[in-house]
DNA sequence: TAGGATCCAGCTTTGGATCCTT
DNA sequence: AAGGATCCAAAGCTGGATCCTA
């Protein structure tokens, strides 16, 4: 047994990817209520019903830049950092969000200056365990895409992009995208004016957010060799 | 719109693969109900809850060998016929029985030599098309699987009669292999006796069918150049 | 019983809705 | 509003059960 991470608020950014590289392994196979003691109170329930504060609370275990615009956590090093929740086969279950999207930018956007492909470029997975025990870190996990799998996800972004930039807004929905997919992103109900139709009447759509779909997250994290390069 | 079949009964065998191919054609977009007119009444009602009913319909329309043991339905062609219902899409619904398979012969199975393979070798697929309108048969297609199509078959043969051989016939259920599977057939309380346990008692259980499952033939109508020699 | 398959309850997946913090 | 994500009802999938004919 290790002894525990020896600061007892939010570190410091790493200012190496090696120094990131043990922070994290540091973390693997640690409880959350341990993190949760030592980076303080994120409410009090490490269990579910905690939505983002098992990120944020991540987030300080390993010195990401919470809370910032402008992304990647660890900007100097170019790493995004991802909390993914997993069970006790170490399946993800959940879509995972990237990032949000204003429908107005659609004309203007590209794959290559979008914040979806400098999110992805290189992310750091902690996979949270949730098996009927305790909560705790698993094995943390590097993935820079590979030439295959970027193409899929810029073949995904230029459809989902391209379909708005030509008014075909409401044809999006969540299944359009092999494994990026456009969702609702915040309470549904708060409408954003981003545009005006045929018509001249401005349109009003839900904000939306680019989500990786549960089966490639699922592949990734349990089977990074086979299926996705091909698949 | 063409006239209808010359025959009212059932045809004889097709002497050659393009006179079958010919009758395939044929039958291309033709309602189940004018089938059923020409090739007689295998009961009234021509949708739903007919079973194996259009299997049998077909196999008249097109002159198969129907109802005879040691398949494949054109003997001398080598074709099997597979008639396979899909939705408005193309897209099949359920998984496609292949063959009997006896438990006790598992330890002589061999994929090369096996009835899966035979059958397996060339196949004439019939869609039916269930799309609210009335049903009716969609585009028919010949498919003799790839080198890469073979090797996944004979994978998922020899894992699941490999794990019978070995007296493992209980972890055989319908989730192992890839594209093939192992499930009961016929009522699943008729159970035969078919060899012997540890204890010398007689080993009972029901009998079984290879079954090609949906996924599969959902990717080989759908979309027969990706996914497959991939995956 | 082998051949022609479909039925359907239960489980899995997921699209859309929602919650908290900075 | 943007970042951190999870919740959950309903659709989709599929493993095991079943039906008919020769």
């Amino acid at each position: 047994v290790r002894s525990a991470p020896e600061v007892a608020a939010a570190r410091p950014p790493p200012q190496s990817l090696s120094e990131l590289r043990a922070r994290a392994a540091d973390l693997s196979s640690r409880p959350l209520r341990e993190l949760q003691e030592l980076f303080g109170s994120l409410g009090q329930d490490p269990m579910r019903h905690r939505k983002g504060k098992t990120g944020q609370l991540i987030e300080r275990a390993l010195g990401a830049t919470a809370g910032w615009r402008s992304r990647p956590d660890f900007p100097s090093l170019g790493v995004e950092l991802k909390t993914i929740p997993v069970d006790a086969q170490g399946r993800p279950r959940e879509s995972t969000f990237v990032t949000h999207f204003a429908l107005a930018d659609a004309e203007q956007a590209i794959w290559h200056d979008s914040a979806v492909r400098a999110k992805l470029a290189h992310v750091l997975w902690i996979p949270i365990v949730y098996d009927g025990s305790e909560p705790h870190v698993g094995r943390p996990w590097f993935w820079i895409p590979t030439p295959q799998q970027a193409a899929v996800l810029e073949a995904d972004f230029d459809e989902l992009v391209g379909l708005i930039a030509i008014g075909k807004a409401e044809c999006v929905d969540a299944r359009v995208g092999r494994w990026l997919q456009l969702r609702p992103k915040a309470a549904s109900s708060r409408v954003r004016t981003w545009g005006y139709d045929a018509d001249g009447a401005p349109t009003r759509l839900p904000p939306r957010g680019f989500y990786l779909r549960a089966r490639f997250t699922r592949a990734l994290l349990q089977d990074p060799t086979t299926l996705l390069d091909a698949g």
